[in-house]
DNA sequence: GTGATATGTTTTATTGAATCAACATTAAAA
DNA sequence: TTTTAATGTTGATTCAATAAAACATATCAC
């Protein structure tokens, strides 16, 4: 990254607590398969030391380091689920009827608790 | 990131998809909060350029800024489940008796279909 | 226990990711 | 249609993420 974004020096706790599993479940897959860091590392076009900090869930490293080691390990399903819209209830309950592709104005409307 | 990892520069197809879907899906829960750019970015803790790239997919960003929009949305459900051990069929095939900390050798004894 | 290999750590150099400002464009609200 | 706020775009600046080498440590295989 660089000019420090402010969730690299302090990432929330949930989001950390994600990370930190991500990384715990694609370790144990990769040494379940018996690979080493070097060999998925290759695969997905990274170094073994990014591929280190992925199994420690390092907040800045590139998403599609990470993507790509689930890739890599073929741990790809339920991935494009992730925020799936038709399964966001509160989302639907906010929807109104049309489908704006900008949040003008209706901020005000809806939200303040956020 | 810099230093240009291969993976930022050739983006393997299905990865590229995955992520696409997720900044697709981020993008369409915030419209239907009502809420800006700049909101969910506030939140997150990053500005709103970081945040329409999530929405467009870009694999470079951090992955605390993609998980952290999530976590702004209130969409994290099942983020806790990515690469699941208990879920890991083909992870659970390849496991030893053991679990080691490391792959040495294993290697050999597994792989090369990958 | 011994030897060999995987992984961790440190250091250095490099470059592109993130920020910000300013302006252009787009699209929603009235 | 008009207004005006949201989003897109561009360019400059900054500094952290990456790669790579070398060495230390950990741990597996035997």
């Amino acid at each position: 990254m660089a000019k420090t974004s402010k969730i690299s020096q302090f990432t929330p706790y949930p989001v950390e607590q994600v990370l930190v599993s991500i990384g715990r479940n694609i370790k144990t897959a990769r040494l379940r398969r018996g690979l080493r860091l070097q060999d998925v590392a290759e695969r997905v076009g990274i170094s073994r030391y990014v591929m280190s900090d992925i199994e420690k869930g390092k907040p800045t490293t590139a998403i599609a380091a990470y993507i790509g080691a689930l890739w890599a390990l073929r741990l790809t399903d339920g991935l494009l689920s992730i925020a799936d819209p038709d399964a966001d209830r509160e989302g639907k309950a906010y929807e109104a009827s049309r489908a704006p592709t900008t949040a003008r104005k209706r901020k005000a409307v809806i939200d303040n608790d956020f």
